[in-house]
DNA sequence: CCTTAATTGACAATATATTGTCAATGCGGT
DNA sequence: ACCGCATTGACAATATATTGTCAATTAAGG
């Protein structure tokens, strides 16, 4: 019932201390993001991936888009199905390869995502709060050099 | 197609570029969670819960203990009744409610909950790196003062 | 004592995401 | 042309988590 390890590191303490922090963020901002975009027909995920697919400057195929996630392909595959069911986005074919076919945004889609860009801003802004850009960019190199140690430990993402 | 939005503030831009790090961070620490711990027939959610039921001096019933996770009751009710099915931990009478059953850990809860954390600890430690403790802490309040906003303007899980 | 409100667990529906398997496809080397 | 391998999408199973609804229970106020 100790609430204390005694093998920790001061770090390592402190990086576990991180993680549930992470945990409990993870949850809180995405349903603060499933408010924000609901009345447009979105969600957190299928914000997210409208966002990868609006933020490349060329169409990628499925699986593409999901490394650049970080998410599973078929995670990505199940949203971008629903998007397509629903006209946000549309595939289109890849002259380089017969079924990965290109997604890319529709009017519909373009439009979502521009008022959700344009619904995130002002959110964003007074989230920050009294935040110094700086504070959060050091919390960001912090996670980033996280993630991407686990990321190289784990491999991909595939069976 | 643009890449950045005219309305966003530094660290608004910041704190939005902070939130898809959360993300991608949430994932890759879940899947190593639950490669860490899978030997011990857990999973990184059960971990979880089995450590909120372990660090508290006195048993809670499961909707107490969602609301300290900041979860919602039915997903850590889930997880209990998974637990006390494989005998992690088992429900006691609780003398001011009826039915509202305190959640204690078995022996075998126990074992599996230590087992975890010697596990964690050198990991955590080796994963820290060379970033310093205060780094990581100066990493946490930011993120804890995000979630904190994002809590309180949220209001509670329930519908 | 009674009414009202809040808490709690049960049940169901749905969204999100991983893991595993399979066949089709593309690519590189021989 | 062929073969071996990685990539890709389809399909299925499972874990995680939210939302909504309901009845039982508890707590608070009149």
């Amino acid at each position: 019932m100790q609430t204390r390890y005694p093998e920790h590191t001061d770090a390592g303490a402190e990086l576990t201390g991180l993680m549930l922090d992470i945990f409990r963020a993870n949850g809180a901002l995405l349903s603060a993001g499933d408010r924000l975009v609901a009345p447009l027909g979105l969600t957190s995920a299928r914000w997210q991936v409208l966002g990868s697919i609006a933020l490349t400057d060329h169409p990628l195929p499925v699986a593409h888009l999901a490394r650049v996630m970080g998410l599973s392909r078929q995670a990505v595959q199940r949203v971008v199905n629903d998007l397509e069911g629903e006209g946000f986005v549309r595939f289109e074919p890849n002259p380089h390869h017969k079924r990965a076919h290109l997604v890319v945004l529709t009017a519909r889609g373009q439009d979502a995502y521009a008022a959700a860009a344009s619904r995130e801003a002002p959110w964003a802004n007074k989230l920050a709060g009294d935040l110094a850009a700086e504070e959060i960019a050091a919390a960001r190199r912090v996670i980033a050099r996280l993630t991407r140690r686990l990321e190289e430990g784990a491999g991909d993402k595939e069976g």
